[in-house]
RNA sequence: GGUCCUGUGGCCGAGUGGCUAGGCAGAGGUCUGCAAAACCUCGUACAGCGGUUCGAAUCCGCUCGGGACCUCCA
């Protein structure tokens, strides 16, 4: 366990060195997606963003009881519930598209894209609908504290009585007399006592789809609701991380505090982590914009703003070129700058491992080599180390990518470096690459052995000067996105990286 | 309007008081049948204007530009 780690605390605005609540277990919240459209860009971000952080925290020796939810319980009405005709148009109920069913489509393509992305799984991932118990009985630990009144079947929560006890707004910096000066009417607010006051349980109109019994009548619980109850049930009522996207900041998170703070005596969560938005020409990403692009369209290319298409690993890599608390803005210039350097730190993955240390007394210690390769290795960890820095880290990763490849190509000699640091520098490079940043190889269909078999006829071809023969088997290779690589050391073959 | 973030070389993107970030693109070189790959070298950038300081991209102020949240949102 790294006593260095420091992440940044969106609650006290400054790096904080991580310290769990009960090493060395570490229990991680992370909002998750709400399963009414396919994921995006900036879903990537994120879930790529907490999938390394839960990675390094494994890598560090904790172990991680990771949480992220499914929020299948979304506003889904029945547009033409409303509309007496049309509602008698309606034939059977299974024309109609079941709420759970849209639901289910969404969750899976959500977890094909996570997976494509190399995201590990969650240690759990519960479903918003699965808990509605809990969700009620959150509610009623709330009303019995008084701090939440029942109206016309909903029951709101009552901020400014809160905020006498506890300030409310102190995740997010605002104070409820501010807000208060630029609310808007907004229809349901009739109910509210306060416009601030947010529904932890509403009344479901007839035209809502999802909707459960509960003490106060047939309804839904509110949006805030389920991440304090599920992250209460599966990791305590007071846990180490609770993560998401800076857009949920407020009221999401501020509302989560306040309603675990009223129904289980705590504060949450220790640290609170935000990873930034993805932009695209400068501007916020998102589904009310319409200018969201998503995942499955960039895998594909089928978009009008892409050039091409990007394979997801194009995209991990993307993402962790920038800190996680910056914003990123998409192009299809940074996307394609990143496929080549994605390709080439791949090429230096198989190279890595391929290497093997050669003794030689007759080679002379490189001191200043060896000196560099130690500190690029202690850049990574640092990197890491400072609010999760993957930049620093794929930039400490491509200096100890030359010397990988100075060694392969036989610039550098294994030997000059020494054993111990030899081995340092192809473990860390492995090491920081699959495990920590979670990128792997995108294998082409050719199995290995043809590969290997066609580098043995142009070897001989090569050495019998018959270049016609040379030139086609470079030919085939391009074909297949392989370029071939003469070395004085010998012949390879990597991943062309155009 | 309120709260807050941000402006780095052709592009992306770290750094945040003095010491080469890195990737992509570009130039030159080594190697090579020609290439490719790889390696080496190169750009001397920090929105503008003031101020603090021996010294600022880095701190402070102002100006200009961009953005986020205040409503479901990763």
């Amino acid at each position: 366990m790294s006593p260095n780690l420091r992440l940044y605390n969106t609650l006290t605005k400054q790096k904080e060195l991580f310290e769990p609540l009960n090493p060395p277990f570490v229990g991680m919240y992370v909002c998750g997606p709400t399963v009414y459209g396919d994921a995006h860009l900036g879903h990537a971000r994120a879930y790529i963003v907490f999938d390394v952080l839960f990675r390094y925290l494994q890598s560090l020796g904790y172990r991680v009881r990771y949480v992220r939810n499914i929020t299948d319980v979304g506003h889904l009405s029945d547009e033409v519930a409303g509309e007496g005709e049309d509602r008698i148009a309606r034939k059977a109920k299974l024309q109609q598209l079941e709420p759970m069913e849209v639901a289910q489509r969404y969750t899976d393509s959500f977890h094909a894209d996570m997976d494509r992305l190399n995201v590990r799984h969650p240690s759990i991932e519960p479903r918003a609908s699965g808990h509605i118990p809990e969700q009620i009985a959150l509610v009623e630990a709330i009303l019995r504290g008084g701090l939440a009144y029942e109206a016309n079947g909903s029951v709101y929560f009552d901020v400014l009585k809160y905020n006498e006890h506890r300030p409310y707004g102190v995740l997010s910096g605002r104070v409820p007399e501010d807000m208060l000066a630029g609310t808007r009417d907004l229809d349901g607010q009739r109910e509210k006592r306060n416009p601030l006051d947010f529904a932890l349980w509403k009344n479901a109109a007839p035209e809502h789809l999802m909707r459960w019994p509960s003490p106060w009548g047939v309804g839904f619980p509110g949006w805030h609701l389920e991440c304090s109850a599920m992250g209460a049930k599966y990791l305590g009522n007071r846990f180490d991380i609770h993560g998401g996207g800076m857009d949920l900041i407020f009221p999401h998170h501020e509302c989560e505090i306040a309603q675990s703070q009223a129904g289980h005596r705590t504060e949450p969560a220790k640290y609170w982590l935000h990873n930034n938005m993805i932009t695209i020409n400068g501007q916020k990403m998102g589904r009310s914009l319409g200018n969201f692009i998503n995942l499955n369209a960039v895998f594909s290319g089928n978009h009008a703003l892409l050039q091409q298409a990007y394979t997801p690993m194009t995209v991990r890599f993307f993402v962790l070129q920038a800190q996680y608390r910056s914003p990123l803005d998409f192009s299809n210039e940074a996307l394609q700058s990143a496929q080549k350097g994605y390709r080439r730190l791949m090429n230096g993955l198989r190279i890595a491992r391929q290497l093997a240390y050669a003794p030689d007394e007759t080679v002379a210690a490189d001191e200043r080599n060896r000196q560099e390769v130690n500190a690029l290795c202690e850049g990574c960890t640092k990197g890491m180390d400072d609010d999760l820095n993957t930049a620093v880290v794929v930039a400490n990763l491509f200096n100890l990518l030359k010397k990988i490849n100075s060694i392969h190509t036989g610039g550098l000699q294994a030997a000059a470096l020494g054993e111990e640091t030899f081995n340092r520098l192809t473990t860390t490079f492995i090491t920081f690459t699959e495990e920590i940043l979670g990128l792997r190889e995108e294998k082409s269909a050719n199995p290995d052995e043809l590969i290997v078999s066609l580098l043995e006829l142009y070897r001989e071809a090569k050495a019998a000067k018959e270049y016609d023969k040379v030139d086609k088997i470079r030919g085939y290779f391009k074909t297949q996105g392989l370029v071939i690589k003469d070395m004085k050391t010998g012949i390879d073959w990597a991943y062309e990286e155009g």
